[in-house]
RNA sequence: GGGAGAGUUCCCGAGUGGCCAAAGGGGGCAGACUGUAAAUCUGUUGCGUCUCGCUUCGAUGGUUCGAAUCCAUCCUCUCCCA
């Protein structure tokens, strides 16, 4: 039969697994179903949770079904791991609008028809406070849940009740689920391990019934960061929120030590290919860069977006000439007072700069350049002659933007 | 409930009446070097009509010629006791 266990596993995808033996031989050998819950704390999915979608397609290829819980009920708890401090409370609303965000982007990534889409909001809010306590809350120690790793750091900075009942919430989500759907298997990321285990001894304990947890490698950098945040946030799925072309940028552009997991870890990329690339040295690493931030770009978007971001950049980068890929922005003559516009509001227009201060200390420093010509004066003044045919504007080595104006 | 303490710019963290748009570090951005990498070095990092002006040190009021700094009230958080 198939061989996801070991596909998963030579990727380095697996991190902690409560019964390896008879998880392999339940992935390989049988037709399970299992479930990855998705919090709805923001209205886009981000890097952060494309692991779990690649790994559900893996899952899916191999004939199990995948539960896509949405945390309609867990999100209004809170989930504490890794969080230092407690996050800002959603409306219900919110909630519920996130969530069908998610799903609207989960079926550009995932075959929604082979999955079943749950919310765990149906149950858990119209629980019974005292039933939930006999019933559930029986089952845990809390002396054993204060040893847990995730509750650790949170012990010395403060931790709410509320926040302290996610694991039971995210517990009762299995056990529930099990009951309903005969889901046998619980994923998630490596910081999901403390709540996974929750849910299986739940389980365990009412049912008698032994069901497994598995938790995926997160994704991290060398160093141990976590990626996909950048200076300005998370690197969004959603194309309105991070364009197609940086997105591509954002995987070109990552360091040489992350490579090869990246492609293992996020790409469908035969891993016999990777184990390939794994001997590539110093600027042959500009291979696989291109390779992963194409395959990712094709996954999360789509081959056409894929090509577009690769096309740009091999002419900006290969030859610097203009090309029709770039991200662009379109001013109207109207922009211009007498025909003229300053470097500055041009950058500010465009959303290159947040404010002309930071465009200032750009050109001072010679950041900026606009058509191949260095800028050097802040109070230039830009003639609406120039832009007859598009111009390029360059900040820094690596971002190019295209400024169309319209008559 | 009783007591103690804390809230400073993206983050950590100094500053305890004027020399404060606020030390230092981290992060970010730019320059040099490179491979659209890392490391390193340099510059920079509130906003603007930029040798000047404006808005910021939890919130609101007050004292003062002058407040991040002093007072009052409130909010939030941490710690100790119950």
């Amino acid at each position: 039969m198939s061989k996801v266990f070991e596909e998963l596993e030579r990727r380095g995808l697996i991190a902690q697994m409560t019964h390896p033996e008879k998880i392999k031989d339940k992935l390989d050998n049988q037709q399970i179903t299992f479930y990855i819950g998705f919090d709805a704390t923001a209205d886009s999915l981000h890097v952060g949770h494309f692991l779990q979608l690649v790994v559900i397609n893996h899952m899916i290829k191999a004939g199990h079904t995948p539960i896509l819980l949405l945390g309609t009920g867990t999100t209004m708890v809170g989930d504490p791991t890794g969080k230092t401090d407690m996050r800002k409370m959603l409306t219900p609303e919110e909630i519920n609008y996130n969530a069908d965000r998610f799903l609207e982007q989960m079926g550009k990534l995932v075959p929604l028809d082979k999955c079943i889409i749950a919310r765990n909001g149906d149950w858990l809010l119209e629980l019974n406070y005292i039933e939930l306590l006999r019933d559930v809350g029986v089952h845990f120690s809390v002396n054993r849940m204060l040893t847990a790793e995730c509750f650790k750091s949170r012990l010395e900075k403060g931790l709410s009740f509320i926040e302290f009942n996610y694991m039971i919430m995210q517990s009762y989500d299995f056990l529930k689920l099990f009951n309903d759907y005969n889901c046998t298997m619980e994923l998630g990321g490596d910081d999901q391990w403390s709540n996974i285990i929750g849910g299986v001894d739940l389980v365990r304990r009412v049912k008698a019934e032994e069901v497994c947890g598995m938790t995926f490698t997160l994704l991290t950098t060398k160093e141990g960061k976590k990626m996909g945040k950048t200076e300005s946030g998370a690197v969004w799925l959603n194309p309105e929120k991070y364009s197609p072309y940086d997105f591509f940028q954002y995987w070109r552009n990552i360091d040489d030590a992350d490579v090869i997991n990246c492609l293992k870890l996020i790409t469908f990329v035969p891993i016999e290919e990777i184990e390939e690339m794994e001997k590539w040295e110093g600027s042959q690493l500009n291979a696989a860069k291109e390779r992963l931030a194409y395959e990712v770009t094709k996954f999360v978007h789509s081959t056409e977006d894929a090509d577009k971001a690769l096309a740009a950049a091999k002419a900006l980068f290969g030859a610097g000439v203009e090309d029709e890929n770039m991200p662009s922005s379109t001013l109207s003559s109207a922009d211009f007072t007498d025909g003229e516009l300053g470097v500055l509001d041009l950058l500010v227009k465009t959303g290159l700069v947040p404010s002309k201060g930071e465009g200032r200390r750009l050109v001072e420093q010679g950041g900026i350049s606009i058509n191949d010509c260095k800028v050097t004066n802040a109070t230039e003044k830009l003639t609406l002659v120039q832009f007859e045919k598009p111009a390029i504007v360059k900040k820094g080595k690596k971002v190019y933007h295209k400024v169309i104006v319209e008559k």
